[in-house]
DNA sequence: TTGAGTCTGTCGCCATGGCGACAATTGTTT
DNA sequence: AAACAATTGTCGCCATGGCGACAGACTCAA
């Protein structure tokens, strides 16, 4: 098994033995970019662990408006609602490029934990970070404006892709706006503007398809809500 | 144990005896109507569950604005996820009315699962249940429109807390029209045009501080979104 | 039955932000 | 380098809904 996947907090903290028998299990797939891994309802097959790669979570409203929920990168696992409970999946996942996977099948996981009932709180602890998280964000949504929503994000996306480069930290990853307003639930033309503001500040740097963050502390405080 | 409690879906399908020690752990304690239980950051105590009266979640924002992000009434457990990741509590939880609790401290709780392993897998789902419900509700935050959210909350309403009464159900408890707009986290005057309006379609009656419903279907049909 | 406290209906103003349109710019491909 | 595709900046229109302000309606307790 990748060392990045078990190097995850959903596995790190797990003796190398124990993870290994599970690893024995797992099985890989491939998948093209553009290709999609399942979709909303669908039936669960297991555990998904992305090896390279990268995977959207996605929602489409009834009126055909696509969201962007969560982002899975080398090193992730997902999938483990649905893992647990055996219900349908809640979401799209769609390979933005082309992927490389981990798949612990559902039964083989479940054979595996309860040969090890000792991880059981090591898993629900997984899950009520989750719930913190998708409270967190519901939270987001009701209470900060589209400004500080956008500087937690580019927040966010900088911890997971920061590079150092000239005066600040840029955002390496191919990151159009339009994808930032779909991960924001946000017109990308209203992304614009406040990217725009943002750099008027001097907080940020935009290129094409690229940000890079120069003040990181200002952000940060754009986030709490500013005025 | 009150009946309620333990009939209640959190330990419901458990075996008796094994519900029965639990509550031999449980304290009894009463709130006052308006009495704060716990603030948001506060260090967890445990499980509670509530007995009789009603229990209100709230967020507040940074600007003061007040949201009802559940509300816990005879035979709720709530305060899990913090029961189980020790961390700080998330939401505001005050009594509305006055409230008998029965609380399971944090240690007692865990010893009992500890000697129960075979347990876990149950409140792993119910786990993956509350992150469902999460999930759908910031989805519902940004799809659909505030008369959608009503329609759909209304029906929950009276899932809850239905009682036949001419033409229809009435929602049988004291229901004001700002309470409804914090748990939609709305204005209090875009709710009251929305029942308005339902009430114009005869689909609700609205009267002081109750309602009732009378075609349940069309509700459901205008939570789907409609035109 | 009367007044205090609640609750509701409505109007009007305004901020946010969705969205179409289009021009300009930058990247990519051949 | 030329054509095509992707990305961005902006403008303008409009719908949603937040919110203050009141007036009127209702409830309940004294």
């Amino acid at each position: 098994m990748s060392r990045t996947l078990i190097q995850n907090e959903w596995f790190a903290d797990l003796p190398d033995e124990v993870v290994d028998q599970l690893a024995a299990q797992a099985r890989r797939r491939k998948l093209q970019a553009g290709q999609m891994l399942y979709a909303r309802g669908d039936q669960p097959e297991g555990l998904y662990g992305v090896v390279s790669g990268r995977i959207e979570l996605r929602a489409v409203s009834p009126g055909g408006r696509e969201i962007i929920v969560a982002v899975h990168e080398a090193g992730n696992w997902f999938g483990e609602v649905t893992l647990f409970d055996g219900k349908q999946r809640v979401h799209d996942a769609i390979a933005e490029t082309d992927v490389e996977l981990l798949v612990i099948p559902h039964d083989e996981f479940h054979r595996w934990l309860q040969a090890h009932p000792d991880l059981y709180p090591h898993f629900i602890r997984m899950l009520c970070r989750k719930l913190r998280i998708a409270l967190a964000y519901a939270e987001d949504l009701i209470f900060l404006p589209l400004s500080a929503r956008l500087a937690k994000r580019l927040l966010a996306l900088l911890q997971a892709h920061g590079q150092p480069d000239g005066g600040g930290q840029r955002i390496d990853r191919h990151l159009p706006q339009d994808v930032l307003a779909r991960m924001l639930s946000a017109g990308r033309q209203a992304v614009s503007k406040e990217l725009k503001a943002f750099e008027a500040q001097g907080w940020i740097r935009v290129a094409y398809g690229r940000i890079t963050v120069i003040d990181a502390e200002a952000l940060a405080a754009a986030a709490r809500v500013e005025e």
